[in-house]
DNA sequence: TATTGTTATACTCTATAACTATA
DNA sequence: TATAGTTATAGAGTATAACAATA
C-alpha cells in the first residue's frame, strides 16, 4: 500500500503531466501577461521574441509553428508599430529578412526581463539548476544534443 | 573562463528558459497534434480535459483562464458534437453544470492517452521522476503546497 | 444589487487556396 | 516548375459591453 502523493515515493506519471501543465501555464500565462502591458499578443511577442537575430519570412512561420500566411499579419502589425522592417534580401528578391528597429529591440528586451525577473525557478541554488536543466533536456528527448 | 553551456558548468538563466519554452512548445504541439486528430481545437481538448469531473460554466472559464463569454461557443460546439451536456443546477437555476456524455468521457481518455504515449519524458527511472518532480514543484512556487 | 450565462461586436489568429514575383 | 511572400476567405478564439433570468 501506497499512499496517493506523499513525499518520499515514485510520483506517478499523472503528478509529473499535471506538474508539466501547471508549468507551461504559468509560463505562458506570464508571457501572455507581460505581452499584454506592451500591447503585445501573443504571437506578436513570439515573434519579436525569435528575432533575436534577422530572419525571413518563411523562417519565423517555421518557428511559430503556423502557415507562412499567418506572419504577413503579425509582421504588418508590429511593422506599423515600428518595431520591426522588412528588408528585401540581396541575394534572392523572393526572400524579406525581418530586421528589429532599435524600438523593436527595445521592447523584446522589456518583455524578456519582466518575464524573467521574480520567476519561482530563480530561488534554486545551481546545484539544482544544473540537475533541473539536465532532468529537462532528457525529458524534452535531446539528451545528447548540443541545445 | 568557462564554456558557454558545458555539461559541467553552472547553466545560465538563460539556458533554463530556453529549455522551458522547449519543453512547453513541444507538450502544446503534442497536444495540438492529439486533439486536431479527434478533431477538437486546442481550447476545445483543454476544455474536456478540464472536465474530468462537472463544472460549471463559470468554473471552466476560471480553468481555461478566459473570459466566460468564450466557453459558450466552446461549450456549444462541444454539445453539438455530443461530448459534453449542460445540465441547470438544482440549487441555483442560473447556473450550468457541464457534463461529459459517455463519448466525451472516451474521446477524453484517447486524447490523454496519446498525449503521454511515448513521452521522453517515460525514459526517467523513478528516482530521476521523484526529483524532477521535487524540482518542478519549487519551480512553479507551490513547494509547500499540497499539488 | 449582484451574479450566471448569453448575445452582439470587433479584432486577432489560423489554415487553405489562389495569386505575384522571383528563381 | 518550384519557392517566397501576399491576398482572399472562412472559422475559431478572445475581450468588452449589454442583456435576461435568477439570486
Amino acid at each position: 500500500m501506497r499512499p496517493p502523493s506523499g513525499a518520499d515515493d515514485i510520483p506517478s506519471l499523472e503528478e509529473l503531466v499535471r506538474l508539466l501543465f501547471r508549468l507551461t501555464g504559468d509560463l505562458r500565462q506570464r508571457f501572455a501577461d507581460g505581452a499584454a502591458q506592451l500591447e503585445l499578443s501573443f504571437p506578436q511577442a513570439m515573434a519579436l521574441r525569435e528575432l533575436g537575430d534577422p530572419l525571413p519570412m518563411r523562417d519565423l512561420a517555421q518557428r511559430l509553428c503556423c502557415d507562412a500566411s499567418n506572419v504577413t499579419g503579425i509582421v504588418d502589425r508590429l511593422e506599423a508599430r515600428g518595431l520591426v522592417e522588412r528588408r528585401p534580401a540581396l541575394d534572392d528578391r523572393r526572400v524579406k529578412h525581418l530586421v528589429l528597429t532599435d524600438e523593436g529591440h527595445s521592447v523584446r528586451q522589456v518583455h524578456h526581463d519582466r518575464l524573467t525577473e521574480g520567476l519561482p525557478l530563480l530561488d534554486l541554488t545551481p546545484d539544482e539548476r544544473r540537475l533541473l536543466v539536465d532532468l529537462l533536456r532528457r525529458a524534452v528527448g535531446q539528451a545528447g544534443e548540443a541545445g
